[in-house]
DNA sequence: AAATTGACTTACTTATGAGTAAGTATGTTA
DNA sequence: TAACATACTTACTCATAAGTAAGTCAATTT
């Protein structure tokens, strides 16, 4: 693996850890013992990495969901639902629940990156309800858009709401959610 | 209103929209027409300062949940839920929001504050479904716990989410937690 | 009237962060 | 083999951030 890849890495570990504004290129350097400055030859602003990681994970999760889509519907949340168990253990937090709160103060690219990979997100599992509730696989009274939000928030806080209160919470989420489709 | 309950209110909507790590004193003492040291005179230090605006919120919400006491359990959670639907129309997240994805990298004191204030809503809001449960007037089928935290979540990334997409996500959340409960 | 307190300002320090210009070593291509 | 590109390092700059020590001045207290 070579060094541009593993900044990559590391940045989107310290992004989901730390936030955006809370991690610094020594946060970078000092561990993959390189200078501050081989940082910035990979990537020439913060910014710049931090589109880069967003585009990059957008990316995994589009060619995902494209390898998922010959399987059934229940297998297809199911793997979905994983994503986030598997962040819960790595003790990550998903990317909309890192950058979203300082939306605001991020800069323009990456909030495009950001804007693009939550409607990418939010329109897939969309269609996933909503197909899988006219196949009668799920079953659910709201509208698919909004059962989708419903389900993206609660996962997305019950990582947040683990990290402070120290308990599994999204886990448990998770196992009510499968009741509730 | 004086100085210190200026400092507290800014910083308080900083944290809310930007974050503890995207806001400096600066942030504060230009708007506010004094100099950096008067922050520093009130607050010694940003974890001061920022514990003191966690506290005080709490201290708000508990004695807000406190008047609400003699209401109906239906009324409680309403009033619950308006909390949410201000501060999306004032552009806010929740504190457990704004401050739990970046949890770690917090000073020492402003986690406790923010553990102690989370446990506080979490318990609020497990008597009320629960005790509301008992005596009919809501109606769900996870444990108490449970559908608190599922509510909380929801609403907590509604308002996050909300933010990164440009839509009222936290709205229509509070419209379907209302049909489930 | 003198001393004290509260609420600041002035003028710093120190640390850290992002970012850059110029140089170096190791291949790779014309 | 001479020129060039790749992947860095060295050694900085410049801006900003938190925090502090000492001084000012009006309002109270003694």
């Amino acid at each position: 693996m070579d060094t541009r890849d593993k900044i990559l890495d590391l940045g989107e570990e310290l992004i989901r850890t730390k936030g955006y504004h809370a991690f610094s290129f020594k946060d970078i350097s000092v561990p993959l013992d390189i200078k501050n400055a081989a940082v910035h030859y990979h990537f020439p602003s913060k910014s710049n990495l931090g589109l880069a990681i967003i585009d990059r994970t957008n990316d995994r999760f589009l060619s995902e969901i494209h390898q998922w889509s010959s399987l059934s519907k229940e297998k297809q949340l199911a793997n979905f639902l994983k994503i986030y168990s598997r962040s819960y253990r790595q003790n990550k937090v998903c990317f909309m629940g890192a950058l979203g709160p300082a939306y605001d103060t991020l800069p323009a690219n990456m909030q495009e990156g950001l804007q693009k990979a939550s409607h990418e997100i939010r329109s897939w599992l969309t269609s996933l309800l909503k197909e899988g509730l006219s196949e009668g696989v799920f079953e659910f009274t709201e509208k698919p858009g909004e059962k989708a939000d419903l389900i993206i928030s609660a996962l997305l806080a019950g990582l947040i709401m683990g990290r402070v209160t120290g308990e599994p919470v999204v886990l448990s989420i998770i196992k009510n959610l499968k009741k509730q489709v």
